[in-house]
DNA sequence: ACCAAGAAGACAAACTTAGTCTGAAAAGGA
DNA sequence: TCCTTTTCAGACTAAGTTTGTCTTCTTGGT
C-alpha cells in the first residue's frame, strides 16, 4: 500500500524540472545531485516519464531533460500512473484482470470507491502546486 | 499501491463471520471452503485479526472463530491496519520512520493529503455495509 | 573525430508476498 | 485418561517485486 521509491524519485525529478523556466534542458546528472537520486536509476525513471509523454530528452553534449507539459497540468496521479501503471487498489481493479466474482463482488465495489476517492485527491495535486507550496487549502 | 492478497482474505473472513449471528463460532475450515482461501494461510490471517482484537478464537472440538466487535463497527481501514499495519502511502508517512527532509518536504505533505483522503473513505466503509450491500450512496 | 550526454537491456541483491510444513497446545467427549 | 478436533506458533520455501548496477550502443554538438 505504498508508492515505490521510484515514484517518489519521479515526483522529485518533475519538481526539479519545474523549478527552471518551462522547457529548459537540465542534464540528468544535475538532477541526480540536487535530489540525491542514484544516477543510473534516475535515467530509467526519466525514460518512463518520457514514454508517458511528460518530459522529453535530448542526447549529446548540452543534452538533458525538459518538461513537455506545463507543471500545473501534471498531477500526482499522472506521475504514479507513468511509473507504476494505472492505479489499482486490488488486482481486480486493474485493467485487464478478470476474477469470476467480478460482476457482483461487494469487496471489489467497496475498494473501487476507496480508489476513486484516492484518485480524485491525487488528481487535484499538480507539480506546480507542490513547487509553489500551495498546500494548505 | 495495492492491498495484499492477505488483506482481501481478511475482509472476506470478516464478511463470512458477519453473515452469521453475532458471536457465533465458525470453524476456520468452513470459512476456507466458503471463501476459497488456502487453509493454513487463512489461519495465519485469523491470528492477525485476533491480535488486532477484531475476532477471538476458541480451540478444540467445536472451536472456531467469532467476531468480538459488531460488524458495523469494523471498517475497511481497521482490517487493512490489522493485516498490513498502519496505512502509509510512503515510507515517511509510516510511524517511526524518519527522513532528514521530513519537516518541510512538500512531497510528503502532498502524499499525506492523499493518504488522508483515502483513509477517510476507508473509515466510512464497514463490514456490515459490505454484507448488506449498502454501496450505492 | 571526439566527447558528453541519454537509451537499452541484461544482470543481481535485497526485500516482500503467499503459501506450506511441522509440531505444540487447548478444549471437550468417551 | 486418552483421543479427536481445532487453533497457535514459528520455521521454512518459492515466486515475484523493487532497487539498483554494469555494459554497450546511439545521438548530437563542436
Ligand atoms: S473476489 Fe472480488 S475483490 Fe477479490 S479479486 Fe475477485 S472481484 Fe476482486
Ligand atoms: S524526501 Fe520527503 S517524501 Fe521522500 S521520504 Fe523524505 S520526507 Fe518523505
Amino acid at each position: 500500500m505504498q508508492i515505490t521509491r521510484q515514484t517518489e524519485y519521479a515526483i522529485k525529478i518533475l519538481i526539479e524540472l519545474a523549478k527552471s523556466p518551462f522547457g529548459e534542458l537540465i542534464p540528468s546528472k544535475l538532477i541526480a545531485e540536487q535530489q540525491d537520486i542514484p544516477g543510473m536509476f534516475l535515467q530509467k525513471t526519466v525514460q518512463l516519464l518520457s514514454r508517458a509523454g511528460l518530459v522529453s530528452t535530448q542526447r549529446g553534449i548540452q543534452g538533458g531533460v525538459r518538461l513537455t507539459v506545463s507543471a500545473d497540468k501534471i498531477t500526482t496521479a499522472d506521475v504514479i500512473t507513468a511509473i507504476e501503471g494505472p492505479l489499482a487498489l486490488n488486482l481486480c481493479l486493474s485493467p485487464g484482470y478478470s476474477c469470476p466474482n467480478m460482476a457482483d463482488c461487494q469487496v471489489r465495489r467497496i475498494l473501487g470507491r476507496a480508489q476513486a476517492a484516492l484518485l480524485h485527491e491525487l488528481q487535484q495535486e499538480s507539480i506546480a502546486d507542490i513547487v509553489e507550496g500551495k498546500l494548505a487549502k
